[in-house]
DNA sequence: AGATTATTCAACCAATAGGTTGACAACCCC
DNA sequence: GGGGTTGTCAACCTATTGGTTGAATAATCT
């Protein structure tokens, strides 16, 4: 039952499955609601089989998770690994952005010849 | 001056380079400071030219620069290209989120037998 | 200028991704 | 139970990706 194991490294496959605008878009029609393969194929000019490529990958990535309405599959978004992603970013944004902040202090801390040999401090 | 014009859509670039584990790494290490070519290729047991090829896709898709220092040429992380990744990332899920909960609240105040049919609305 | 260091370019290769078509499977309806 | 839906599996094709090695470029240091 649970959204699928998301198959390696997890964030690699999140953002694989998010780098293509087929699948980005499909993303975001599910955001609206649950949709059958069908359904969903049908804004763009490929084949089913080529849009059920893409569910699955997104499926594996454990993005969309599949149930059953008779003959129809329902895709159905599971947003909650989009934080696998968030955090992701979020954390080396913060990070990187901490240091600029710290590099101008120390910058503005210093003299002028001093400068523009900065090595980084292991 | 400005961080590359980002190749393509933007966002599949940004995801792209996000989707290989080297990659990421290197974006890691990076958050900590600039580093060269050399320094960032050092961890990997492969050969310059593969990282210089990493950096050229992390480059394309906006999220490193590189300046001149000698005969170095440091790459630099460009953290704020995440926020791309990040607000669309966002923005589906507190749409999908938004609308399960309001999707609960109609089940709540639905009887028992008029459920299961729940067709999509337009 | 010649040697050294740092990095990229070019050609190549195997594996993967995204697409196709054709056959098959699962389920409903009559 | 035969025929329409709905979706997947399989085989195939091409372009892209991630890697390799070898040669080229660029800046620096004698």
């Amino acid at each position: 039952m649970s959204p699928q194991p998301a198959r390696q490294d997890g964030l690699s496959g999140v953002f694989a499955a998010l780098a293509d605008p087929i699948r980005r878009d499909m993303v975001a029609r599910l955001a609206e609601g649950d949709a059958t393969v069908t359904e969903l194929a049908e804004p763009y000019d490929v084949s089913l089989q080529a849009v059920s490529k893409h569910l699955k990958v997104l499926g594996e990535a454990g993005l969309v998770s599949r149930t059953r309405d008779a003959q129809k599959r329902p895709v159905h978004l599971e947003a909650e690994v989009f934080d696998l992603a968030t955090k992701w970013l979020e954390r080396y944004r913060r990070q990187a952005e901490e240091r600029y902040r710290r590099l101008d202090e120390v910058l503005a801390a210093m003299p002028d010849e001093t400068r523009s040999q900065e090595s980084r401090h292991e």
